[in-house]
RNA sequence: GCCGGAGUGGCGAAAUUGGUAUACGCACCAGACUCAAAAUCUGGCGAGGUCAAACUCAUGUCGGUUCGAGUCCGACCUCCGGCACCA
């Protein structure tokens, strides 16, 4: 130890010592239980930002956390490495992808090296080299034999700016997820996975982990999902054999039903119109509708349209005539693409019907008290001249419904449904929101597709023993039209593995979510070049215990892994639904827009950005992650302060100018640090060993809830309480040394996770050999922790009014009596009667009075 | 519009889940050290009130339950996120 605090010599010489002893290296057959702490890997943009810096530092807390514990800690590090950033290079500035990438993978591994996040650099992967990516394309064969993966053309999202396409989740909104351009629609031929095979099971997995994630993503995810219970009700369409199918979830409101509409492009209006004087208006309408949906994102705020078409169809229940239209406000994609229209009672048909004068026909009445209330003009036996204002959706009781009439909703919704059945127009139905993951990209810098095209055979899987399918070194990087692959002629000819015929590859590349959605399943069998990983390996770590990362991957990523992961175990190659037990969705770091009063995140565009190098320089890594940990409660936005950041180091100077003072002592005396039985303790003595202990409780209970911020707060609350102690070094007791002794060690050993380089030196600086990987998390005596004398607060009808010193094993009785004896108190109580006295042991005593 | 979440000092935030509101830190103020500054150390720091105290009022607003409410219940206001024709 020197006797200053300079962070960076404290930081390099154990940085170094870390590596050189491979300190961080875990290995499977470890005896002691596993953990395994997981960050979100990063795309290698180049540059660490502070968002990566407060995301590792908290899943390295919790990996420090959990060694000291005992514990065989995974904690690796990885890189997203294809997708477009590395093409926008290439195409810009004629950078290759592969040197742009790699180059940012160095400089960005220096920059984690120099934060001293513990990771099992061993481990370290990335998707865009062919060891990682040939995995990708063994699953994608996997996935065509099963038929989960299917080509088909379809509109795609299409960016216009980045001339990709764009999954539906990476267009929600209508705008690019990347670059913020409307999207376009086009047809493509498409691979994509089918996630709708398992919609149901991404819906009820959901209770083996509902309490370990945090609610807000089970919703989002929820909501992509979008389960929905219903029925499929056929209505036959007059003068024809044809049947109009749709779903409804309100069947209980069929007696309202006064239309069909169909979707602009449902595959029955060419059938049904062919030769009817409408169809070049209906494909006028058609057109229209298509192209302002390109343009426009937001259906929503679209003007309800359609036509009528003229067909007549029959209501199944009432056997009434309702005319089928076409509209644009219903989707092609979801349910049959075609709805029975009840205006009375559904807010779109509502709005529809007035628009065109369809009458709307009340057949579902309120029934409770606040329905009433919102509804007065709504009642039971309505007339029918009563003018409806807006359609009420509610659940109630049913009315003008034949024999159904005097239902309630609840109870008719099955029972309809069953008749529905039974007389074969019908069916119950679950439909989802969710649709099958589009995965081709018309990209260079991807997982190529691993299919051959043969004039004869049509399409061939490449072989197991074929792969990877290696990327070409350059292409034609133009950024305009179909895949750069398609220019690369070495590596789109080839031979049929069928029949040896000159063949075609496919061109287009995988969506950078494959790679992201096994990536944590690598890491425990990293070397592995017959199987993506071991199974049994991969068991023995995963779940992953912690996974940590930003709540803007609450949906996708963390759909497809999921996805990905009850694949993998059809497939035989786990046994579990779920991949991750805890998610942590960590705040954003931001930072004020310069001239302004907004806070918003760090980015190069708005120049708020802060260089983690920089503050390392500046404040070390220990100070810089102190600081980005203790500032707010992980899952909070975190507004970035300098100032902050110079606390932080002023905190850990403090506790390492002391530790400074006491490692003479400690090390030069050959004294034996134990407490001497019957040695009584000085108050100061006995008071510092008290938060000794409590704070080790304190840390322990929150450190395992990455309640970091307090957890801080606690070993600030230690070192103050160490200070005030104010003990010399030179001249204390031996009884007053133990004291201190055990309260610099726990200090340290808890400061560990959150400033381990320091803190490692210290260590060191106390005595220990062998670093902190030997050390073991301190234990709290309860017995010490507990308060000798309680400060009891005394309430008079709940008002504090006085407080009274108590042992903590107090009787009630003692405590009553010592609290009605208190002077203050009775000033209050006197004149008054005593109604009642109400004592919480060791906590308050409040007197009511009268 | 619908669904979530949150409102506590000048600021980031605590409060063992109904029991001393504002821990810890930042900023600020005063003092010590210094020729001076920085750094460091000591003290102060919700509002009103007072020489000082007593005391009063404060956790978005209004009401309720309770001996006691930041915490529970009801209504409302504001802000932030997510979804948005999903039948």
């Amino acid at each position: 130890m020197d006797e200053k605090y300079f962070p960076e010599e404290i930081e390099k010489k154990w940085q170094q010592r870390w590596d050189e002893t491979g300190a961080f290296e875990v290995r499977t057959d470890d005896p002691r239980p596993k953990f395994y702490s997981l960050e979100m890997l990063p795309y290698p943009s180049g540059f660490l930002h502070m968002g990566h810096v407060r995301n590792y530092s908290i899943g390295d807390a919790l990996a420090w956390y959990k060694r000291l514990q005992g514990f065989n800690v995974l904690h690796p590090i990885g890189w997203d490495s294809f997708g477009q950033p590395a093409e926008q290079a290439a195409i810009k500035r004629g950078v290759n992808p592969l040197v742009w990438t790699e180059e940012n993978i160095g400089h960005m591994r220096g920059q984690l090296r120099r934060l001293g996040i513990s990771y099992d650099w061993s481990r370290e992967i990335a998707a865009h080299r062919p060891d990682y990516y040939k995995w990708d394309q063994w699953f994608f064969l996997k996935m065509f034999e099963r038929n989960l993966a299917y080509k088909r053309v379809s509109p795609v999202n299409w960016c216009p700016n980045e001339e990709t396409v764009l999954s539906n989740e990476q267009s929600s909104g209508g705008v690019c997820w990347r670059c913020g351009a409307a999207v376009e629609k086009r047809d493509l031929e498409q691979w994509f996975f089918r996630t709708t095979d398992y919609a149901e099971q991404l819906v009820q997995d959901m209770v083996q982990i509902e309490s370990g994630w945090p609610e807000k993503v089970l919703k989002r995810q929820r909501d992509w999902v979008g389960r929905s219970e219903g029925a499929y009700l056929d209505f036959a369409v007059k003068g024809s054999n044809k049947k109009i199918r749709v779903f409804t979830t309100r069947i209980d409101t069929i007696f309202g039903a006064t239309a069909i509409v169909l979707a602009v492009d449902h595959p029955l209006v060419a059938e049904l119109l062919s030769g009817s004087d409408l169809k070049r208006d209906v494909d006028a309408f058609a057109d229209k509708v298509a192209k302002s949906r390109s343009s426009r994102g937001q259906l929503a705020e679209e003007e309800k349209e359609g036509i009528n078409t003229g067909v007549i169809a029959i209501n199944p229940f009432s056997g009434e005539n309702v005319p089928v239209w076409v509209a644009n406000y219903v989707l092609t994609e979801y349910g049959t693409g075609a709805v029975m229209s009840v205006p009375a009672h559904d807010e779109r048909d509502f709005e529809f019907a007035q628009k065109y004068s369809l009458p709307i026909r009340q057949v579902i009445a309120p029934i409770t008290h606040s329905q009433m209330k919102a509804e007065p003009s709504l009642v039971v036996g309505t007339d029918q001249s009563a003018v409806m204002t807006r359609s009420f959706t509610d659940y109630g009781v049913l009315i003008n419904s034949g024999d159904w009439s005097g239902r309630l909703s609840q109870d008719a919704i099955p029972e309809m449904t069953r008749q529905a059945e039974q007389q074969g127009f019908g069916a119950a139905a679950v439909t989802y929101r969710i649709r099958d993951w589009g995965v081709s990209r018309q990209r260079f810098w991807g997982a190529p597709v691993p299919i051959i095209y043969c004039d004869k055979c049509g399409t061939v899987p490449v072989p197991y023993d074929q792969l990877p399918v290696v990327l070409p070194a350059t292409a034609d990087f133009t950024g305009v039209g179909e895949s750069p692959l398609a220019g690369v002629p070495e590596f789109v000819n080839t031979t049929c593995p069928n029949c040896s015929a000159p063949a075609r590859r496919d061109t287009d590349t995988m969506d950078t979510f494959v790679d992201s959605s096994w990536y944590f399943f690598r890491y425990c069998d990293p070397r592995n070049d017959a199987m993506p990983f071991d199974p049994a390996i991969a068991s023995a770590w995963i779940p992953v215990d912690q996974y940590i990362g930003g709540d803007s991957h609450a949906v996708m990523h963390l759909i497809y892994t999921r996805f990905w992961t009850k694949f993998m175990r059809d497939l035989g190659l786990i046994y579990f639904d779920e991949p991750v037990k805890k998610l942590l969705t960590q705040g954003m770091v931001t930072n004020r827009v310069e001239g302004t009063d907004e806070w918003k995140a760090m980015s190069k565009s708005l120049g708020n950005g802060v260089d983690p190098d920089e503050m390392i320089a500046a404040f070390g890594a220990d100070a810089t992650r102190l600081f980005v940990l203790f500032a707010a409660p992980v899952e909070n936005e975190l507004r970035w302060s300098e100032t902050g950041t110079e606390g932080a180091v002023r905190f850990l100077r403090r506790v390492y100018t002391l530790v400074w003072r006491w490692q003479v002592r400690f090390a030069g005396a050959a004294e034996e640090y134990s407490l001497p039985p019957g040695e009584k303790l000085s108050g100061g003595a006995r008071a510092l060993r008290r938060k000794t202990h409590q704070t080790i409780a304190r840390l322990t209970g929150d450190l395992e809830q990455l309640r970091l911020n307090t957890s801080i707060a606690g070993l600030m609350e230690l070192l103050n309480e160490l200070a005030d102690f104010n003990a010399d070094p030179d001249t204390a007791g031996a009884a007053d040394a133990f004291v201190v002794k055990e309260a610099l060690e726990a200090l340290v050993l808890m400061l560990t996770p959150f400033a381990p380089h320091v803190a490692e030196e210290m260590w060191e600086g106390l005595g220990h050999h062998g670093g902190l990987l030997q050390a073991r998390w301190p234990q709290a005596d309860p017995e010490l922790a507990r308060r000798e004398e309680l400060e009891i607060p005394v309430q008079v009808n709940g008002k504090l009014r006085s407080r009274v010193l108590a042992s903590p094993n107090i009787s009630e009785d003692e405590l009553r009596a010592a609290a009605l004896a208190d002077d203050k108190v009775r000033g209050f109580t006197e004149g008054h009667q005593i109604v009642k006295v109400i004592i919480v042991p060791q906590r308050l005593v409040n007197v009511v009075v009268r």
